[in-house]
RNA sequence: GGUCCCUUCGUCUAUCGGUUAGGACACCAGAUUUUCAUUCUGGGAAGAGGGGUUCGACUCCCCUAGGGACUGCCA
């Protein structure tokens, strides 16, 4: 249960500069931050900062018993992670509740609302009948006098929608959508207990945080009507709307726990840098030209809500590693060294001093390769194990008698070169030449004692990211052992 | 059931009445090669179906099919 929390009251009253605009990201903190509402977000953040204006954040809190603090904290991180952040404090609608009882006063007293006393039982009855017969919920107390109920009996407020003529969403990216007024309900503004409903709120909100823009997921297109009756109720001016497809997961169908992450925060864990997926979030569902890989000063010059594709995309991790790729390249190393060893020290991985200090040069030699800072972990590992290493079954198959002579042999050649990588790249060749071999005869395992096993740079890229110690001591390690 | 939305390569998208329908990811083949990866070259791959409008439709209109959202005193 969330409990009450002072929220700013005193909000910018109605529209201060016409020209400005105001969008902002309603997330309700029923459960963390998914990935869909991440996107909605950065869109909201990217038209604001596109059109100069202002990008708020509204916790809508009023659902009481699913809402958490918790998740409050996690849409706040997340939001935080991925770089989408507000100008100003959160609201918290729970906390505007009067604000909202006020609207619907208005609405009741200009005859745009009705009390309903109908028993909730008559109520869900009415919804079935109302279904059944393929209409929409209308209440017998909507033209009965409320005096004949009994005073101070139990009720619901109700907005009396037109019931002809028809509501035009004029929406930014769906276009004009119409709808027959007759198809609109009159919806619950005010619950039994007095709570305001999200609908209700919703609008109160937007008005009075000075939205211009309300840009959210397609499964509230149909609710834009239905508020923009409110608006009109209240006598307010409806705020543009933009309608976004939803993102679905890489079957097509809508995107679930079985599709891997879903909430922000899982993606942070699974080795994505936040710029890149800005990056991917915006080419989804939206692009500019051919342009994969941009900035986000890019994304903020070029995005335009009335870009956005119609339909709905698809979650794919294939596209999100690559453009991932492209950000750990040109990634800080020191930032990527810190990520790494958090992915190292999150899987157990002892790390001494001394191997410590090698991970920053070897983080610059083999993040070319990684997608993920999970992968970056992957890829250094070799450098982190501490000796004697153990190695693997492969290496140990390839430790044959003749190999572990011929080893030694390279051994006492390397000792005497210069310890940088065109030496040794030399030295090895030339060891190659003068056996007689390829160096696939004794490369693969020269590698595998040198990394235990595990994935490694070129061999003398290695040898040098260990340093000469280490590198011709795992070496000696290796030889010693005992068959 | 009702209302509303959507439909270009496998995926993300470009096109905004006249293009050999472009790019990216993925995939396949080849080159490089001391693992994995990287890199380079090449390749296959699309306008859901049917009617219109038009000299000309991916682009405009209608129908069908398929997908999705909503239909709560949840948000």
């Amino acid at each position: 249960m969330l409990r009450a929390r002072p929220g700013p009251m005193a909000l910018s009253p109605g529209f201060p500069d016409p020209m400005t605009v105001v969008t902002r990201f309603a997330p309700s903190p029923t459960g963390s931050l998914h990935i869909g509402g991440a996107r909605t977000a950065l869109f909201n953040q990217l038209y604001a900062r596109h059109t100069g204006g202002k990008f708020l954040l509204r916790i809508e809190d009023t659902d009481r018993e699913r809402s958490t603090e918790a998740n409050v904290q996690i849409i706040l991180d997340g939001l935080s992670w991925l770089g989408v952040t507000p100008d100003a404090e959160p609201v918290f609608q729970f906390a505007r509740a009067d604000r909202h009882r006020e609207a619907v006063a208005a609405m009741l007293a200009n005859g745009g609302a009705y009390r309903d006393f109908t028993p909730p039982a008559e109520q869900d009855a009415e919804r079935e009948r109302a279904r059944a017969e393929g209409r929409v919920v209308r209440s017998a107390w909507r033209d009965r006098d409320p005096s004949e109920a009994p005073p101070g009996a139990p009720h619901v407020v109700r907005l009396k929608a037109p019931l002809d003529g028809e509501t035009v969403v004029d929406d930014l990216i769906k276009g004009q959508v119409t709808f027959q007024n007759r198809e609109l309900d009159d919806l619950v503004v005010l619950r039994t207990d007095g709570s305001p409903t999200y609908n209700l709120a919703v609008v109160a909100d937007d008005h009075d945080m000075g939205v211009t823009h309300v840009i959210r997921g397609d499964d509230h297109l149909n609710n834009a009507a239905r508020q923009s009756l409110i608006y009109q109720a209240l006598g307010w001016e409806v705020p543009a709307f933009a309608h976004l497809p939803l993102i679905h997961g890489p079957d097509g169908a809508k995107l679930s726990k079985r599709h891997g992450a879903q909430a922000v925060g899982e993606f942070a864990d699974l080795g994505y840098l936040p710029e890149a997926l800005r990056n991917y979030l915006a080419r989804l569902g939206w692009g500019h030209g051919d342009d994969e890989i941009f900035s986000d000063s890019q994304a903020e010059a070029w995005f335009d809500v009335k870009d956005v594709v119609k339909a709905p995309a698809r979650l794919d991790w294939a596209k999100l590693n690559h453009i991932n790729q492209q950000y750990i390249r040109e990634a800080d190393n020191d930032r990527l060294t810190e990520l790494t060893l958090a992915v190292h020290q999150g899987r157990g991985v002892q790390v001494s001093a001394d191997r410590l200090a090698s991970l920053p040069a070897v983080v610059a030699l083999v993040k070319e390769g990684a997608q993920t800072t999970l992968q970056l972990a992957d890829l250094t590992l070799f450098a982190l194990k501490s000796r004697p290493l153990a190695l693997d079954s492969k290496t140990q198959a390839q430790l044959g008698e003749e190999t572990r002579e011929r080893l030694a042999r390279l051994r006492d050649r390397l000792t005497a070169s210069k310890w940088e990588v065109p030496a040794l790249e030399v030295e090895i060749r030339a060891f190659a030449e003068a056996e007689g071999i390829g160096i696939g005869k004794f490369g693969p395992a020269l590698r595998g004692v040198l990394s235990g096993g595990a994935p490694a740079p070129d061999l003398a890229s290695t040898l040098v990211s260990l340093g000469r110690e280490e590198a011709l001591g795992r070496i000696d390690d290796a030889l010693s052992q005992v068959q």
